[in-house]
Order: structure tokens, then sequence, then C-alpha cells
DNA sequence: GCATAAATTGCACACCATGCAAGGATCTGG
DNA sequence: CCAGATCCTTGCATGGTGTGCAATTTATGC
């Protein structure tokens, strides 16, 4: 095994206690829940649900999946156009999110009520756009161009989640085809008739 | 007059209070400078500070300036390329931001360190970005077409603020200007060789 | 097994944020 | 100029948040 107890156990009570925050958050609200009921629901004491996450909203974010290392060399490594790379590189980090739909779903609604929460998200979103930008800039050779591809992408990311939070029987790579096509379109508007 | 004496106290009130938060802020940090203090500091109760702002972090962020009704008709109603009647739009919003650097570079230094306050301007954002979106319908009639470029614009106004940070000697619109050219460069890749 | 390292917990404490009610300042119309 | 309405400020009480510390229990590696 590649795990001790230790760690195991570790991992699976910081999920129990976020399962515990967003079941929580989605019945009552957030706002309305104090740290100690989600401790109690989740078979911990109050300071051990501290020793896991700072604050509940970090509890109900959790731990979002990272770009993977094998998809980033793809992205720099790439031989077809930029944007169907980068289309390629979305698509599998869109996969990986959409294997947890249910989380991804309830922590959504709460990000659209709780302040606190959207700036955990943020600071996290912006650490992967910057990684982005890194991994970009293998292509591009220009920093602030890889940047704004790497807004453009992380931003599109975004974007298909709310779009698929909205719309029911839309899957998360159909509703990133839909803004990817509509960042594409965005992009030929852009250029049009400029120089 | 237009302001009556009671509004004229109340903006000014809200204003020393960003103040002072601003000023302990920068000196010991947010995360250690306690509502009690701030308050004392601004001159007023404790209980008075939470009449005017929610928590420390709204009190450092204050009330940015949002968009002008006659700037966002011009880009409604402009008949040059969208590229440039957007540009044309950022850099008067840019102006006007600017017209408050010191507090625009206090804001920033909290942002930097303080998940709540992100946010709280995440949130303020989004809704710019909203209306931006709406404004942007008028010239394209496609929802995700004006929404990625709503993103782009207000992308391309956080990256330059972010920049203006890093560079001495480097004005906000010059920063925009450096960072639209990133923003062209990058729409010109992700069309070329595409379709 | 046994020493070591890590996890859990209770407790104390400072800080945050809100409701409520009393008192003071400002505004409005006569 | 004054009386009532309205808004603003403040103190107080209260419940929730988050951390440091020390004691106890639970894996781990030798």
């Amino acid at each position: 095994m590649t795990l001790s107890l230790r760690q195991r156990r570790r991992l699976e009570t910081a999920r129990d206690i976020q399962k515990a925050t967003l079941e929580l958050a989605i019945s009552h609200g957030l706002e309305n829940v104090t740290t100690e009921e989600i401790a109690a629901s989740a078979g911990v004491s109050t300071r051990t649900f501290f020793n896991y996450y700072s604050n509940k909203e970090a509890a109900a974010i959790g731990v979002p999946p990272g770009f993977r290392e094998e998809d980033k060399d793809a992205l720099r490594q790439g031989t077809a156009s930029l944007a169907s790379d980068l289309k390629l590189f979305l698509d599998r980090h869109m996969g990986r999110l959409a294997a947890d739909e249910a989380v991804l779903r309830m922590v959504g609604s709460v990000l659209r009520s709780n302040e606190k929460a959207r700036g955990i998200l943020d600071g996290f979103l912006a650490s992967e756009r910057h990684e982005l930008t890194e991994c970009l800039c293998a292509r591009v050779n220009d920093r602030q161009v890889a940047a704004a591809l790497a807004s453009n992408a992380t931003n599109a990311t975004e974007r298909a989640i709310s779009l698929w939070e909205q719309e029911e029987n839309l899957s998360l790579v159909a509703a990133l085809d839909i803004i990817w096509e509509g960042v594409m379109s965005a992009a030929r508007l852009l250029t049009a008739a400029s120089e």
C-alpha cells in the first residue's frame, strides 16, 4: 500500500469534515451553521475541526484538484495549434472536475452566497492561473501574452462551471465546448479590423 | 448644495474609517489590527464602525468606483472597431481609478494577504463583469461572446493594476496599454491556424 | 516491545459581529 | 423658531470564531 494508516485516516477525516460542512450548508446555509455543529456532525471535536481547516468556508471548499503534470507537459510540448492544445488541456482538467460532480455542485452553491469562500477559491484560482502562465511561456515567449491566455483559460473554466450549474441536462465538458466557442468568437471579433 | 449635512457627514466618516483601516493595515497588517483599534483611530465607537462596514476587510476596500453610464453608452453606441471601443472604455475607467492612486496601492497591499478581502472585491468585480456583459450584448448579439469579452476586459484591468503595483515609474494607463497589447496578441494567436 | 512522532481533545482567552434600547443631532413643515 | 419625525451614535449583552497550550491517546519504526 502506498499510504500509511495515519495518512489514510487523515484524508478520510478531511473528507468527512468537508462532507458534513457541505450537507449542513446546503440545508441551512453556511452562515447559519456553527463550527461546533459541523464538528459534531463529522464526529470530531471543535478543536480538531480547526486542525484540518482554518475556517468553515475552507472546509466547504476542501482541496480542489489542481493541474496534472502530464497535462501541463502535453501543453508545453504540443505541436498542434495553440487553440486546440489549450482546449485539450482544459478538457482534461474539466474531466477531472467532473469526477466529483456532487461536491462541485454543492461548493458552487456555497460560493454564490459566501464572500469569504469566494476569496479562498479566488486565491486558489490565482495560483492555478500563475501555474498555467508559466506553462504557456514555453509556447509563446512573451509573459504578458501567456498571462492573457491563462486568464482566458481559467475564466472559461469558471464560466463553464457556472453555465453547467444553470442548465439542467448539460454535462461539464459540453458546457466548456459552448464557452470555448464564445472565447474563440471573441478572439476573432477583437482581431477583426484592428491593425 | 447638493448634499445635506447628514449625507456629507456620513460620507466623511465612511472615508475616515477606510483611511484609518488602511493606515493601520499597512503598518501592522490587517490581521493584527482589531476593529476596536480602527474605530478608536477613526474617532468613533466600535459599534459605529459596524454601522458603516460589515467587517474590517470591507472597510479597507471601501466603495470602489463603478462604471459610468456615459462610458457604457459610448461603448454600446461606438462605431469604431470593437477592440478600440473597448480599449477606450477601459482607458476611461482606469483613468478614474488613477484618481485615487494612494488608496488603490494600499488596497492592493491588503488584497495580497487577505482572503476575505479578496472575496469581497471578487463579488464586486463579478457584478461589474455582469454589467459589462449586458452592455456588450448591444454590440455582439451573443451572450457567451459578450461574457468572454467582458472577462477579457475586467481581467485586463486587474492585471494592469497588478503590473502597475510591481513596476515603479509606470502609470496605470501605461500599464493597461502593455496588458492590452498582450490581450490582442493572445487573441491573434488563438485565431491563427484554427478553423 | 519501546521510544518517538503525530493526532485528538478540553480549556482559556481574545476577537468578531449583531440586536436592542437610550439618548443626541439633524431635518421638515408649520 | 419650535415640535415631531428621522437618522446617527453609543453602550451593553450575547453568541460565534479561531488560537495557544498542555495532557492524553494512537500509529510508526527500530
